[in-house]
DNA sequence: GCATATTATAAGGTAGACCTTAAAATTACT
DNA sequence: AGTAATTTTAAGGTCTACCTTATAATATGC
């Protein structure tokens, strides 16, 4: 396991490949580019740069996938940004929905032996402030079984646990609704037409929009 | 008080060019090429850059001062590189002669605001890890009355008030050596031809180059 | 005052990460 | 199987911050 350290858009990309990951399929270029805000040339090209420093393979017409390193160095990437998130809230008192885009800065500014020494400084967090569970060093990841919003039906209700993928705008959007994790939700409607989906959360009915439900990760109680 | 974020070169060169001011005295390209491990030419290329964006004035044969914005641009970068500083020193328990190179990169990903909290957590120190004043938001730095080691006569000590500027290499010197701020130095001889100066640091004796001896600020105490 | 440094400018080049427009290859849909 | 949509490649461009080599301008020391 090679310790080269990389630079921001490599790391950012590693980044966002894992957290498009679902179910092991590869992730197409074009919601990297999405993602990312870059045309799907310019994510062709960087993904071309990723393959030759082997943290990437390419499946044409398919997607990308990590490689043992781009998988190792994304972990790192995704550690040090939870951990910073911890630190930014809980010690320097920076507002819930704006951590992120901090640990966004700090996250590529911190090698692993700095990351690990806040893990242990931070008495070795389980989560991010956003519910999203922090890698240890030998890779594991504690899984969090729960569905997104958009799939839970009306009637049904449970506790919100996660936030993910995170951006400043949901974020700042989720805050000032109060949607956070630990926040008891219960989907009372679904608009047709993937209309809005109408929640009641700590007794208001907020309604929210089938994307943005799908960023939301709930566990389920029970049925009311 | 503009309050634009800049990239990191431009942060290296704003915050190289303060440290480089003596007396009010413009710093030489020269000096700043030297200190950032750049051509003299690419040098003279980023202050042109510098001066199209108001950061600062070049004279001719001269060298470059800060404008105003510059020079609150570098004092901010400055204060959070220490107060990091302090952080990976005090809480993340970093070695001394490490934090440095950490709180170069943890500085350009820190925006104000995160500064100030930062600050605010840490009791708003004095002084980083190697006893550099913390200049405060108001632009006010504590100025410490010392002389370089290199000033000092034979049979003078006093005791290491800090060490500036820091690089890896010297404080990884200094610290294999016990240099560090607090330790009671005293010059015992110093070898002609710009030879070694030797210093007794806490019972030993250290033969300290002439260069090394410019970082090295000491509070005097006396003579004996 | 003149030769020697030092400093500045000019010219041409590189690498990374973007961009647009356009054409070719492949996959997916009916 | 054929068309439409998606994906990839190609070509040409931009910007930043570097580089080297070479020449011009200014300073400084004797």
């Amino acid at each position: 396991m090679k310790h080269e350290s990389f630079n921001e858009s490599t790391e950012m990309y590693l980044k966002t490949i894992r957290e498009l990951i679902e179910d092991n399929e590869p992730v197409p270029i074009s919601a990297l580019a999405r993602r990312l805000e870059v045309s799907t040339v310019s994510a062709t090209e960087m993904v071309h740069r990723l393959e030759d420093n082997e943290l990437v393979a390419h499946i044409p017409y398919k997607g990308v996938r990590l490689t043992e390193d781009g998988r190792h160095h994304a972990r790192e990437i995704i550690r040090s940004h939870r951990l910073w998130e911890r630190f930014l809230a809980d010690y320097l008192g920076l507002a819930w929905e704006k951590v992120h885009d901090v640990a966004c800065q700090l996250e590529h500014a911190t090698e692993d032996t700095v990351t690990e020494a806040l893990a242990k400084f931070l008495g070795y967090p389980e989560t991010c402030p956003h519910g999203n569970p922090i890698p240890n060093t030998d890779g594991q990841t504690k899984s969090i079984p729960s569905r997104t919003l958009n799939e839970m039906n009306p009637g049904e209700s449970g506790v919100i646990a996660r936030i993910h993928p995170e951006s400043a705008l949901l974020l700042d959007y989720l805050s000032a609704h109060d949607v956070k994790p630990g926040r008891q939700v219960k989907v009372e409607e679904i608009a047709p037409f993937n209309g809005p989906i109408m929640t009641s959360i700590a007794g208001k009915v907020h309604p929210l929009g089938q994307e943005i439900a799908t960023h939301i990760f709930v566990n389920e109680t029970g049925e009311a």
